[in-house]
DNA sequence: AATCGTACCAACCGCTGCTAG
DNA sequence: ACTAGCAGCGGTTGGTACGAT
């Protein structure tokens, strides 16, 4: 059966629990993520698989270094709205709240550590040391304060929807290439970036490979035949039951996309 | 070449807010 | 009005990469 391991995985994700959830994202839409994690038989607890989603699969991420404008423009909207990551996610297109948190505490630790450095050269009788930590220097300072006053940067408002929301941003620059993940977990296996992943799953190969259609998988037939809502009361109605509704050729069909998508994207 | 410190990233945890029943 | 369950948020931690010594 299909059903849901009691033990839940932590800790890192391999790259096929990474073409598993996106593929049953893509199915089913990202939100109910228990659901999700218990369709897709990932024995990982509905919020492990919300963050990895949102982190790290979603097609409309950006990746790679802050650009000089969203560092500008993260200071500008801390400065307003402080520790308020998502808020000022919704801002960054492409970018994430942790993403957004985590590049603040290493410029906040930057600048501690830059400060002590001062210090210490001071004592010692060194006099100038001009530079402050780069782009910090300026307003950021106050840290969560001053509640809002004038000027809305010039970007806000772009995009008030978090782009992690079901069909986030589709124009998203190419991520720069990530060999390392894979080197970590693969051990010899090829590494698909997720925009390779998403390419692959919107290819014709794939669309044909069900029927064909210009919606992604669930565009299909088979789609419109065994909707969400379907798996949807199952679930709530009775877990020992979760696929019940749902006919053999569903699952078969289900099995061979998988197969696809393991074939694909795991293999040299 | 080995070691150490720093930067960066991914993931977990606990809490809060929202919503449906 | 109350409660339970879920989604989302912010804080924190652990691991890896990389540069300096």
């Amino acid at each position: 059966m299909r059903i849901v391991g009691e033990e839940v995985r932590k800790g890192p994700w391999t790259e096929q629990e990474d073409v598993q959830l996106a593929f049953y994202v893509n199915l089913f839409g990202d939100r109910r993520w228990d659901f999700l994690s218990k369709i897709s038989g990932l024995k990982r607890s509905g919020k492990s698989c919300r963050l990895r989603w949102v982190n790290y699969l979603h097609p409309g991420l950006k990746r790679g270094k802050m650009t000089p404008n969203e560092e500008r423009l993260i200071l500008e909207l801390h400065s307003k709205l402080g520790n308020r990551w998502s808020k000022i996610a919704r801002k960054l297109p492409g970018r994430t709240d942790n993403e957004i948190k985590n590049y603040w505490r290493t410029q906040m630790r930057k600048e501690a550590h830059d400060k002590k450095k001062k210090k210490q050269q001071q004592k010692g009788g060194g006099g100038g040391a001009s530079s402050s930590p780069s782009s910090l220097s300026n307003s950021s300072s106050s840290s969560s304060g001053s509640p809002g006053e004038e000027s809305t940067p010039a970007v806000v408002g772009a995009n008030e929807r978090a782009f992690y929301d079901t069909g986030g941003f589709v124009e998203a620059p190419p991520p720069p290439p990530r060999a390392d993940n894979g080197e970590k977990m693969g051990g010899g296996v090829k590494v698909y970036s997720m925009d390779e992943i998403w390419k692959a799953i919107e290819s014709p190969e794939i669309q044909e490979s069900h029927g064909g259609g210009e919606r992604s998988m669930i565009g299909s037939a088979i789609w419109d035949d065994y909707s969400v809502w379907t798996m949807d009361y199952d679930y709530q109605e009775d877990e020992r039951n979760l696929v019940a509704p749902v006919s053999d050729q569903f699952y078969s069909w289900f099995d061979n996309q998988l197969d696809f998508a393991h074939n694909t994207f795991l293999t040299g």
